[in-house]
DNA sequence: CTGAGTGCAAACAGTTTGCATTACT
DNA sequence: AGTAATGCAAACTGTTTGCACTCAG
């Protein structure tokens, strides 16, 4: 099970002590909400979902915790829909997903796709940046939204 | 010259005519200032250029028009950096390009691939949603920055 | 014990909206 | 003339920051 929610949890609190960063109560209970919702998260989901369970923490302290988080590699902050930072896990593995957006609802899924991962090393290889990390984003409609409105168009 | 400046704000006043919206003083502005920066422009950077020569224009039009271009299908709106949107003209032939963002100074270049535009364009026809447009955007150290961060890392 | 980390609330930046006024068509 | 579009300014949203307090190491 490479990447799991339970190895990522372990490896980003090892990460964190190993770079002198407490693992205060709040931090962790962040670190466990993100490993948890899993793919594509905002702050705001965050904090909505460790108010339900009772365990507030401030917006603040989660905005720093993503920025630590993204700042040590262990968690990414997506551009795909502007206006709100969207957060994952990232795994020390490397492996890694991209997503598709729906337009109409907004619903995102994910993908991966070796072949694609293929054109951008190679493309990497080529252009004049040193190229660490990219994002791949596909829009259109999911099943339920082209079905809804496709018919119609 | 495919997809020049002048054929693109010349498409877009057409387009705009043709869809029963006025080419106001400001829109035409807006659209002719879009032409003009090209790629990857703020609506600041639009507010502050129309600025410079005199030719003020309300930062609400600004956002309204570049939210209209954007309906029509004669802007995209580009998700480079959260926080801020980026728009910049699409031409009518689809020809299109990606970007690579420095993480140190925040430029931003672009680069076209055939071999990733193959890689999307089979990968869309594989995933279960309907797929319009799709971004890619390469991150990392532009040549400038690596030259001055690089040595020291 | 001591400073890294927290929570609050105020500050901010970018964007959107309501409404009276202006100006394309 | 009639209505789409503008400009202003206030409202909003998401995010950041200053500061006194707290708690993990």
């Amino acid at each position: 099970m490479l990447g799991s929610v339970g190895d990522w949890v372990g490896h980003a609190r090892a990460t964190l002590a190993s770079g002198g960063y407490r693992l205060s109560g709040p931090r962790a209970a962040v670190v466990a909400t993100l490993a948890d919702l899993g793919c594509s998260v905002t702050a705001k989901e965050i904090a909505d979902r460790l108010h339900e369970r009772g365990e507030d923490v401030g917006v603040a302290s989660i905005y720093r915790t993503l920025e630590l988080l993204d700042r040590l590699a262990l968690a990414r902050r997506l551009d795909i829909a502007e206006g709100v930072a969207r957060y994952e896990p990232m795994y020390p593995s490397g492996e890694h997903h991209h997503h598709l957006v729906c337009r109409s609802c907004g619903d995102v899924a994910t993908f991966e796709d070796p072949d694609l991962e293929r054109a951008i090393e190679k493309l990497a290889g080529r252009v004049n940046y040193a190229v660490a990390a990219h994002d791949v984003t596909l829009r259109g409609e999911c099943p339920d939204c082209a079905a809804a409105n496709g018919p119609g168009a």
